[in-house]
DNA sequence: TCTACGATTGGCCATATGGCGAAATATAGG
DNA sequence: CCTATATTTCGCCATATGGCCAATCGTAGA
């Protein structure tokens, strides 16, 4: 049971199922999402930290950032099985797309300016 | 989002958790999940507020109770595909299986020895 | 080695949640 | 109508959650 308690809790945030939808395309790091949620880090930083208990996301360090993405196809089945639920019925007009074009400008430009200082 | 957050939310207490699993065979009244989660009334009334909010419960009166059951077929699939994921990938051996023991035991005995004065 | 910076951790605060008992509501039956 | 009882609502309390800032940790590069 405390599996399926971790992945509800863990989906119940706005913030963390705008995380989530985020990394459907590719994998972001702490930086990008902190620009697209408008949260602090250590924000962010403890949703990821949920999100990487209820195993809805896996992480990669890669030079001096770490990455996180979505797990893969070797993930357990009722993680796969619930992010397809979420894909599919989070069918929503409300803050999402806003979210996505915000996604593309901060893709669009180079690391620095996400990362880089301010 | 706010569909997808009820539903999460609603998923996110054992208690609930509980209750969805104990309606999988047939609807009861909150006399008897309250003898079965050994819970005050009032709470168990409020987790069941919560999971009529999410859509993952029906209730319908019946006499001098009111019968909590799962939706049926023309309930929103993504009721549908949530409640068979729990059901799928909830293969827990700790408190389930007394509950459903003790289940039995409630389901045995006349209305009113769970719902009666005490 | 030292510095810069991305990420996490810890402390703090405001709000949300889950529990109870008491009171209110609704209905069945005398 | 009056009583009993199933359910809900209302206060209240303890704990959990989500937010921030400050401090710490780890690593890349000067």
């Amino acid at each position: 049971m405390r599996a399926i308690i971790d992945i509800a809790k863990a989906l119940s945030d706005p913030g963390r199922i705008r995380i989530l939808l985020a990394l459907k395309g590719q994998p972001l790091c702490v930086c990008q999402l902190t620009e697209l949620l408008e949260l602090a880090p250590s924000t962010v930083s403890k949703h990821m930290a949920l999100l990487r208990q209820a195993r809805l996301v896996d992480s990669r360090k890669q030079g001096r950032w770490i990455c996180y993405h979505r797990p893969g196809p070797d993930a357990a089945p009722r993680i796969q099985a619930v992010l397809q639920w979420l894909d599919t019925y989070l069918d929503e007009r409300d803050r999402l797309e806003e979210d996505a074009r915000r996604l593309q400008e901060i893709l669009a430009r180079p690391l620095e300016e996400s990362c880089g200082p301010h």
